[in-house]
DNA sequence: GCCAGGCATCGACGAATGTCAATGAATGGT
DNA sequence: ACCATTCATTGACATTCGTCGATGCCTGGC
C-alpha cells in the first residue's frame, strides 16, 4: 500500500476510532429518514453540546457525514455508500 | 449501539487509524507465508525499530496481528477472519 | 426591532499519541 | 566464553485529541 493511500485510509479510521463517533453514526443511521439533528442526539450522549458539535464536524468532515441546514435545526446523514465503500477496503 | 460496544469497536478503528499501522498491515497481508519479520518491515517506512515495534505490538493488543518468535526473530501474521468481522460491522 | 432557541466556533486544559535514542533481553554463531 | 544480531521496552519530548465553558451567529416568532 502506498503512502499516500494508507493516509487518507487511516483519516477516514481515524474519525471512526472514537466512541462517541460511532455512537453518533449509528444513531444516525437508525434515526428514522436517515437523518437526525443534534438536538437529539446531544441528549442521549452526556456531552456538553458543542463536544457534539465538534464530533459530528469531524465525521462530516471524514466524508461518513451530510450536514443539511433546515431552519434553526442542522440535520446528519450519512453519506450514500461511504460505509461499503469503507468496507470494501477490508476484504480485498 | 451501546456504549461498551462503541468503545470496543471504537478500538479496533483507533488501531486502523494511523498510515504506518495500515502499511503495516498490507505488507503482513501481502508477504509471503503470510507473515514478516520486523527487519523486513523496518527497511520500508523510514521509521525507527523502536517505532515499528511499538506499532506492531499495538496491532497484535487490537486483535489484528499475531506474534510468532521463531529464533532471533519475530513474525507478524493476521489474525484469521479480523479484518472480515471488523469489515461486517460496517455493512449491517 | 427585539428576544429566545439551536448550533458552530473559540480558547483552554489534561490526557493520550507518535516518535526517537538508549537500554535491556534473548538467541545464534565463532 | 564472547560477540553480533534481532527485537521489545523505557524515558523523554512535541504534537494531537477529547472535553468543557463561554461566546458568537442565524433563524423564527412576538
Amino acid at each position: 500500500m502506498a503512502a499516500d493511500d494508507a493516509a487518507a485510509l487511516a483519516a477516514t479510521f481515524k474519525a471512526m476510532g472514537d466512541p462517541t463517533r460511532l455512537r453518533l453514526l449509528s444513531m444516525v443511521a437508525a434515526a428514522e429518514g436517515g437523518e437526525a439533528c443534534v438536538c437529539d442526539l446531544n441528549e442521549s450522549l452526556a456531552l456538553s453540546q458543542g463536544t457534539v458539535s465538534h464530533h459530528l464536524g469531524l465525521l462530516v468532515n471524514a466524508g461518513l457525514l451530510t450536514r443539511t441546514k433546515r431552519g434553526v435545526w442542522s440535520y446528519y446523514a450519512l453519506v450514500p455508500g461511504a460505509l461499503p465503500a469503507l468496507a470494501r477496503t477490508l476484504t480485498v
